[in-house]
DNA sequence: TATGAATGAGTGTTCATTCAT
DNA sequence: AATGAATGAACACTCATTCAT
């Protein structure tokens, strides 16, 4: 890649990380090119040289970092753990990673969850196909997990869906609200239960 | 209530409907009143006689609905049953009103999640006042449940967070994506475990 | 004239008497239909029963309280005086019946101004109809006064416009400043000169 | 001033000669953006990125010019003449400046007028403090005329009231009506009188 | 006859996008 | 290639006017 290329590159990277910080603040609508420009402290016009246009900016930027956050998280799939293994890995990967991204993790998440749910005109179909592929992985190790008789028979989209809304309802709240919990008790409560098996 | 009044809050509903569609759709920025307008198939000014601006307009709709919901999920709290129960029970009664109020759920939880993690500003604080009141109360039974010995000694916030989290993962799957489970099911994965006790 | 049409003129006089306070406060563009319909106690409905459009609410008011204006001013023209006594006997009365309507001045002026020195689409030629009317008649004194001997021999209209400009200057700054002066100063003022005739 | 600056000037001023007309022809509140957009050839967006708002769109049109006014006809005080001459010299003064911004009178008189007598939330406060520092100068003016036995022992306040009001509706009446008048007439009729000293 | 809910054209203002420089 | 002034469609909101009751 010679040097137009890399400052080329340089730039962009410039924008999308200006762009970033405001669409992570106040939103995709209450972003404005002017703003963008301004905080990247390039032309409007500039802007355009490198995005189409606004809508495009966004969805690159997400996909960016969504992409980002899939390579470190799908990692674990590829260590070559067994189920319960991958599992409590996925966990640690998980806290760490999104922990890392946290300015973006609200943005994230909200893009993840209209392309899911299916807001109307989604601005991020991509994003969504990394999480379908996530997704499928995660299916795949509890299916797994089953097979080998280690979990019980349930269906494992049943077990990824759980698993999934669990681990990020509490690494949410400790990203935004401060609420602290580690990746042990977390995957024993996935794992283990609320019961005591020895009852009162 | 006469026939004049009657037909105020008729006429107010049909609104409030449009509306809630829409918002539900494309989110409260991206929906215009003139849209409003067309699919209540009134005119622009007759919203105005209504409501006194679009945001006051939006968080009639959201409050409204998010009070109903709230008052059926609450109500499980005020059955005296155990801790135990409660959760068998809530479980229930979550899946049955979010899947009756399924239009709304898009928006719900939208809502809900842009007034719990961000967003300055946010547009519901009403809503977020009763998701508070629905999650104290949670931690209350977790809380109980954890002093009588039922449950393993955890944080009752830890616990809600989870049992929160999983449940509307898998309410929302089944809502939009058709996903089938059953409150049964739900519970024993979160009270049971998914660990086999007698293991490979 | 029967009972129906007194009632009806009565409810216009309200209606009309309700218009000029809020159009004399704040302006026509400023003042709207459902303001006048609140203060005359009437429907915005009725409003238009009794006049076809705002335009002509606001010209009917105007040109009512010109006319009463007019007419007062008017009158001395016909008391059969002098010249020199006609003058001072107009800005008696020019002075009594200003303050008697105090509260329309501001529009009264307002819409003169606009209808003399041509602002387009004017809202009342009729108001600007009885000004000329009256200023013809004060051109007719000052020209019988030039006839007489009695004034120095200069245009009627020069003379007409000349007091008219000095005396109203004078009763609005009264009006509306607080400004306090006499009758006999301000016609001295006029008759006199300002010059003292025996010079230092 | 580089060429960048010069045209940025002139596009202002294309904007403000467009808005002058409007605003002259049919007030404030009459004259839309859109027809100020159409008249200056500008788009609408146009306006915006010279002038905030509409409001101040206006007020600096007023201003300024209001502003160039008075430094011409307050000059005159600055002449160093005796009270008598400085009188004359500002009725010639006047009546030329005037006659320069003809296209500017009306609003400028309707704001001087709705500034002094009347209108809460008057746009042009600038031209009302203009005003009332000309008007102390004049004041000051007949206050010498009177200390040194030039003038009759009268209020200056008084003697520059009429002294405005006689001369401002001739020059109106001349620049709208084409009535012509010589300022020696003028200055004539406020210092002479209009009674013949030497009676019939 | 009197009402006021309903209408929709019109307002001031914003902002994604274009394009001459 | 980079700029930012210019554009105009779109927005939330207002209000004179109409008309079913």
């Amino acid at each position: 890649m010679g040097r137009k290329e890399r400052e080329f590159e340089q730039r962009k990277r410039e924008i999308l990380e200006a762009a970033l910080r405001l669409f992570s603040q106040k939103g995709y609508k209450a972003t404005s090119m002017r703003e963008i420009a301004k905080e990247s402290e390039f032309a409007v016009g500039t802007l355009y040289s490198f995005f189409p246009n606004k809508r495009r900016l966004y969805e690159e930027i997400v996909l960016e970092k969504a992409r980002e956050i899939s390579k470190r998280v799908t990692s674990v799939f590829d260590e070559g753990l067994d189920p319960l293994a991958t599992l409590k890995r996925l966990v640690e990967v998980k806290i760490a990673t999104l922990h890392a991204y946290s300015d973006f993790i609200r943005l994230y998440y909200s893009v993840l969850w209209e392309a899911r749910f299916g807001v109307k005109e989604t601005l991020s179909e991509g994003v969504l196909a990394l999480y379908e592929e996530y997704l499928a992985k995660l299916e795949r190790v509890f299916a797994e997990g089953v097979d080998k008789g280690i979990f019980k028979d349930r269906s494992p989209r049943f077990y990824s869906l759980a698993f999934e809304g669990m681990m990020n309802a509490l690494i949410q709240e400790s990203i935004h609200q401060g609420f602290q919990f580690s990746s042990e008790e977390a995957i024993e409560l996935f794992l283990g239960s609320v019961l005591r098996e020895d009852g009162p």
